[in-house]
DNA sequence: CGGATCGTTGACAGGTATCAATGCTGGTGG
DNA sequence: CCACCAGCATTGATACCTGTCAACGATCCG
């Protein structure tokens, strides 16, 4: 993890004005003298997989938005076991609690090599007093949080689990041209889906060899998008018998 | 449903500053002066167990700040099949998507005798350009919301169906100091912890006849917790073999 | 090459869904 | 007032999906 500090605040709003991604992100609609009122320097930060951002507990600073790359919001449970409440990708934000000073919630774990800005809490707090055109785009992203995380809940933890595991390629591979997606390892797998990681391993497996998946990488996956949906809809065809619920 | 309109933006003001759980809903620490923009009379709407406060994809001119009652957000899936995603209560806020003009995510259904104060889309719009002291509290509200949600996730869609709804009980009589909570329906319960009516009902039977809960009336239960963290924890005792996970 | 990590597969038990039938309760109309 | 109905909760029998325990194969890396 190797953070490329830009010494000049300056530069630092120059380079957000030109970001390739900025409509995506949240100073998508900064004026100029909106830019002046950032103080500190915008860090650029890169990490590598398995990587963490951040620990549950750590003290916030920072909020972040992905430039590139993917996410996990790792959460433990008492008993030791884990659930991933979260996949963040390109202009999503990490650790929107530090807005409200409690200490982040989860764990955040790089899941494919990934670059951030690091945005301080005190630059985010003090834009929004001077402008309000922040408040749009935070507006935005908390309502992006919450309904995917509905999504999440209405799709990923109900029905067969192959039926779950569909959901969840789709999901990884929404608006996404080629149809091709990360495929998690089966552990992450199932604690994405409540499912256990022998599970997990049984569907794909499924998948691969009746070829609705095809492993392009070790870790990304082409998809047959038509296929997947059947077996949302319980397709009998899936060679055991009638699933619907 | 009857509307209890207030005629008049300043008592509606005056109204807001002498609520009685004022501290717990949005306009929290707004001013006096800030309550001189509310230029909207703010309106009280009653609702009975079953009504509805909006549907999806309704246009959202409002959100909603619960201040009494219970209220169940749904989510209808392809299947006909539903999903409860989020249960509201005293100082929740309902609706929140409104702020994004998006079309409201559920339908909002009452679950208790509810009361509402109905927030005009717009005047928290104005409120917030003029205020500053609005976009904490929202901040918070966005932030309960994404909590709740992970917890949701983490703890009551995985396990067996006995830890499930252990977890649910316990959800639901938080912080009530008279270890007294709504009880919901089987099949809402199903809807959910992703699990069947029948399931739901059969837990529910056990933990009856085993007195870890006991009716105070058809829908509220005094609940014994140390037995209910017993049973999430996998407490061996309850007759089954060893469950943990 | 050997070890570690991860994915795959098998056998089996047990939890849950499914289908079906029977109580229970509150409200309605005769 | 009581019978009756509709909706909800409960319970049973059975099939099957998934968790569990265990073994084996694949891949990467030192």
């Amino acid at each position: 993890m190797q953070p490329d500090q830009i010494n000049n605040a300056w530069h630092t709003a120059a380079k957000c004005e030109e970001c390739a991604i900025r409509s995506m992100v949240l100073f998508a609609d900064l004026t100029k003298d909106d830019f002046d009122h950032i103080h500190h320097p915008i860090h650029e930060l890169n990490f590598a997989t398995g990587e963490t951002l951040y620990n549950q507990g750590d003290k916030p600073e920072a909020i972040y938005t992905v430039r590139s790359g993917l996410v996990k919001l790792v959460s433990y449970l008492s008993d030791g076991s884990f659930r991933i409440v979260r996949i963040l990708r390109q202009g999503d934000v990490v650790g929107l609690e530090a807005l409200d000073e409690k200490p982040y919630l989860h764990h955040a774990v790089i899941l494919e090599t990934a670059s951030f800005c690091r945005l301080p809490v005190s630059d985010i707090k003090a834009l929004n007093e001077s402008s309000p055109h922040l408040f749009k785009q935070l507006t935005a992203r908390w309502q992006r949080v919450i309904s995917d995380a509905d999504t999440w809940l209405s799709k990923l933890t109900s029905g067969f689990a192959k039926q779950r595991v569909a959901h969840l390629l789709l999901y990884l591979a929404r608006d996404c041209k080629t149809k091709q997606c990360y495929l998690p390892g089966r552990e992450d797998m199932g604690a994405l889906l409540a499912i256990t990681t022998e599970t997990a391993s049984r569907v794909i497996a499924e998948f691969k060899r009746k070829g609705y998946i095809k492993l392009a990488s070790p870790h990304q996956a082409m998809i047959d998008q038509e296929a997947l949906n059947a077996i949302i809809q319980g397709d009998p065809e899936d060679s055991s018998v009638q699933n619907q619920r």
